[in-house]
DNA sequence: CTGAAAGCGCTTACAG
DNA sequence: CTGAAAGCGCTTACAG
């Protein structure tokens, strides 16, 4: 209760001054302060109170060598600093792992780097050391060396759910494929019953896994609603790479009069230019962005767009992540595909 | 050079596996590996070999332990996750200061929260458990109770050079103010070369620390360029805050022709909605953002703004934590302040 | 230059 | 229910 004066600020209390204080053992400090059975319940409050009165705090290193356990696992992003720049996504992702994270006491580490390549060494030294007792990937690529480096090192991982595609040996079910599909399946409804007949899709760097699994998506159901499949085009996520892309659509025989774009970025660029490009929005050109943001909102018109529950992603990563580490079963898994947010860029309001 | 076969995944080699293997004690092992005199080259070269062919890697829990000292310093972002989404800016942070922590092989551990009381806990968590050896503070508040709490605990600590405030007792000089003073200088001085000279700011809020130093810059600046303390709205960085105060300015007797918006939502925000607004831009209104980003970028007309290298500066920050905490010097701070950016909402180009 | 030993702060069988 | 002891993997005086 009274805050009592710990001496200098260097001298953290540790349970030997606990089982001194308290007067027991060593050992019945830590079976009382874990909850562990060996303990009477008396002896275990006045361990516990004793605890508080010394303001102890577990040493994480202490408790990390001795249970061989890091208390801690690893995001290691794999992005250009430039391309960075246009994504807001992952502080509201890290947001979502905090939550999960936070209540079971483990920390996150954070890494940034500019690709694939430097993310491997990040997972080797951090696995190497200890440092965490597993990671999360994000933006898995294809034939993505973090995967092999994950597998053959057995280290503990968790993708995000409906983005990135399982693990090798994962036992997550197939479902990211299916959710492009009913996302695309929305979009194109949507497009159709305003009267487009000529789709197209920019779509980001071949490399990702979930371009691939968009291209399949993008495939059948263009040819299912369209009867043939809509044209894509490659760019790489980039404002510049997105106009690129849209003029080298627009120059075709039968452009197109509606274009899907993998990212909010690109999208956002094409509304920007619009006039450069020789288009008015949506009269000559809907837009659909693949993701939902800040640029998709303040755009003018603002951007329809495809758009998921980042926070909620970032929640349920760390929460398969946990469980693998933990061993410890947590709640279903309530998987929320992309819902399409139609703005002004498809409908004319 | 082979890759020896290590046995099972699980077993990870020690320095007692590579004393056994080498010949020689574990504490040569220790020094050879750590550069430290007390081995002979020939010994030294031995162990890093033998170091190298078991694959060992140090664990960070026993090397914490026994150096009392955690390896890794923390970032504890204290912001609602609905500005979060509005901010691209912290990754680029972050990567900045991870160029700087991974050359020395310090972690990073981060944590979001929703505001500074959050973030206290999260701070003294970690520190209680050292955790981190040292953190770094954003967006300083007023009395700001995490300043408080690394004061008391005598936690190391770093801010954001030239945006946060130095904290008290810090050495760093108060460079802070003058560089405000010296971004409005060349804000107001763009602004009145146009013609212009009804201006007004819209600011974030009160709480924090760099509002109040704009404040007072801004009242300088005008004063002295205008001759008279040009109006301040405040508002709280959100879209929706930034259109409000809008109004409130353009509702005025003499309302102004030109705004200055102390981030890039705000700013984003008001042209996008120009038109129900009632003002073109940049015809009847000029406007200027404190930021920089895509948004700004992608908006039309393009917004004109103050631009820092974000990169640069969590650079700075990561090594000037570094220098309290390891007790190094490290380069000389090259403080670089923002940097006016003009772009079509205040040039008719 | 080299080795045996204690210690960092916990956890965890193992005897009482 | 409780205590003495060994161990986690390093570092670091301290003797040879």
């Amino acid at each position: 209760m009274a805050r009592t004066s710990e001496g200098a600020a260097g001298a953290r209390p540790t349970i030997r001054d606990i089982a001194r204080v308290a007067g027991v053992s060593k050992a019945s400090v830590s079976y009382a302060l874990n909850d562990l059975p060996g303990v009477s319940e008396e002896t275990r409050a006045r361990v516990r109170a004793t605890a508080t009165e010394l303001g102890w705090r577990p040493s994480a290193a202490a408790r990390s060598l001795s249970r061989a356990r890091a208390g801690a696992v690893g995001l290691a992003v794999a992005r250009d600093v430039r391309l960075l720049e246009e994504e807001p996504y992952y502080m509201r992702f890290i947001a979502g792992m905090e939550g999960v994270l936070a209540r079971e006491g483990v920390s996150l580490l954070l890494s940034v780097v500019p690709d694939v390549d430097a993310a491997v060494e990040v997972l080797r030294d951090w696995w190497g050391e200890r440092r965490v007792d597993g990671v999360v990937l994000t933006d898995l690529r294809v034939e993505d060396p973090r995967v092999a480096l994950v597998a053959e090192l057995g280290i503990p991982c968790a993708v995000r759910p409906g983005v990135d595609d399982r693990l090798p040996g994962g036992e997550r079910p197939g479902v990211p494929v299916e959710a492009e599909r009913r996302s695309f399946v929305e979009v194109v409804d949507h497009l159709v019953g305003l009267g487009h007949r000529r789709l197209a899709r920019v779509a980001g760097p071949r490399e990702f896994l979930h371009t691939r699994r968009r291209d399949v998506a993008w495939a059948e159901v263009t040819r299912s609603r369209l009867g043939r499949e809509a044209p894509v085009v490659v760019a790489d996520h980039t404002s510049a790479g997105g106009l690129a892309a849209t003029r080298d659509l627009l120059a075709r025989a039968g452009p197109p009069t509606a274009v899907v774009y993998d990212n909010d970025v690109m999208a956002a660029a094409v509304v920007a230019e619009r006039e450069s490009l020789g288009v008015r929005v949506p009269e000559d050109l809907a837009v659909v962005a693949g993701e939902d943001s800040m640029l998709c909102r303040l755009a003018s018109p603002a951007i329809s767009c495809l758009h998921r529950d980042v926070v909620a992603d970032g929640a349920q990563s760390a929460r398969s992540l946990l469980e693998v580490v933990l061993g410890r079963r947590s709640e279903a898994v309530v998987f929320e595909p992309h819902r399409l947010v139609v703005r002004g860029t498809t409908s004319t309001g």
